[in-house]
DNA sequence: AAGCCTATGTATAACTA
DNA sequence: TTAGTTATACATAGGCT
């Protein structure tokens, strides 16, 4: 690899040196890349980034990219962005369930939504809006006299009503395991929050299907001749 | 690239014979390419696909695999899965919104968080509340003589509900966008929400940067034939 | 910068154990 | 099979345009 005196194996210094041996080597590597490929019917695929930030790629023929890092992807135990997006997605799902908790909260408090109640649940239902009804005639009253008291002593606390909810989005949970639900089954209810932002609620479904990961569609943004933003050298062979 | 009698670059029919050229190609070509990664000051990114399929993986020091192809990713126009990922988060940050809203309702209900009404808005609340209560006691009497009329003709129906808080929930995102915020920037609900599930409050951040692409979750489906699943032989360097 | 040249160091096909 | 040897073909550093 070397001719008139060995060279080490060390960063080159010159900056002109560098890119010329980066081009020239760069073409060796591909041309072995390809070679590989034929001889041994194998797929091949390079990504070179220069010290310039520039990309390079090498590609066996009949792939894409894409399918080669699927297969890479198949192979590897789950990476960090595996368990990131899992972690997104469970985050949604939480999500989804802490507000259909409170939806329901929500419409018995105004009426709705009682039928799957018993008598005595109505009963302490009744009392505890006739409570709350109380507590706000209380803050008309202090709001007239002007008075604003943050804390009051009778009132059921912020993290009280947290602590309710959070017992009964688990208790949901347990029961949404037991029936073997996943993830990424999001139940009607998601579907319905989504359907807010359309107003209609005719909105085609989020479909989150599991995701294998995906690379690019189009290549070639070739902002090549001026040498403006990074471009990429698809390396494509004639055989 | 070869000894007693040139070779012709073309597929090696004898299985052993191919094997024998990979194995030996692969450890050049992954020479030459930690050799272009120091020259060079370039970083490196291969993956080879044998025919039997076995992966075997190049990479630069000091990179991951991941990182290479977020670079890559970003030279490319987005793809569907930048488009599916930022999708998911909008959802998320909504679905946090709509949340919030609840929340704020539920509290309503229940008497807490009256700070910021006038005493008109006291007024109307309370009344609402004691429809609420009348409701309930219809509900109640109905239930005890066993009567389930699911229509009921004065009852706001959940529909009205919900577009309440359609209301109140775009009124906020117009809020936000006026604000300036952005999608990637998670309120302080977001991490409450969270820190439901702990139950102390004390969560970390979630934490979602701006991200170019998402992984797979769980694989290793392995139905490979012969021997055991696809497996990696990652190629480290010495130097 | 971009090509050619060529002496020299490497990679490796075929062979052997 | 996997490892070591060797003759040869190839890749390329440094020059020169």
């Amino acid at each position: 690899m070397m001719a008139r005196g060995k060279i080490q194996i060390k960063r080159i210094e010159n900056t002109t040196n560098r890119q010329v041996t980066f081009s020239k080597r760069k073409n060796g590597l591909f041309k072995k890349a390809h070679e590989l490929t034929v001889l041994c019917d194998a797929k091949v695929s390079i990504i070179l980034l220069s010290s310039t930030d520039k990309l390079h790629e090498y590609l066996s023929p009949n792939t894409s990219t894409k399918q080669i890092y699927d297969d890479y992807q198949r192979t590897l135990r789950p990476d960090l962005w595996d368990t990131h997006y899992k972690r997104l997605q469970e985050t949604l799902r939480k999500l989804g369930e802490v507000n259909k908790n409170l939806q329901i909260e929500v419409s018995r408090r105004v009426g709705q939504n009682l039928e799957g109640l018993t008598f005595s649940e109505l009963c302490s239902l009744e009392q505890e809006i006739e409570g709350s009804v109380k507590d706000i005639r209380e803050k008309k009253y202090k709001s007239i006299t002007g008075q604003t008291d943050t804390a009051r002593k009778k009132a059921r606390s912020a993290e009280d009503a947290h602590k309710r909810l959070v017992y009964e989005y688990n208790a949901r949970e347990e029961e949404a395991r037991h029936r073997g639900q996943w993830v990424h089954e999001n139940g009607g209810h998601y579907e319905a929050v989504m359907g807010y932002e359309s107003g209609g609620g005719s909105a085609p479904p989020p479909h989150v299907p599991i995701p294998v990961f995906a690379l690019c569609a189009d290549h070639h943004s070739s902002t090549h001749a001026g040498g403006g933003g990074p471009d990429i050298t698809t390396y494509r062979l004639l055989q």
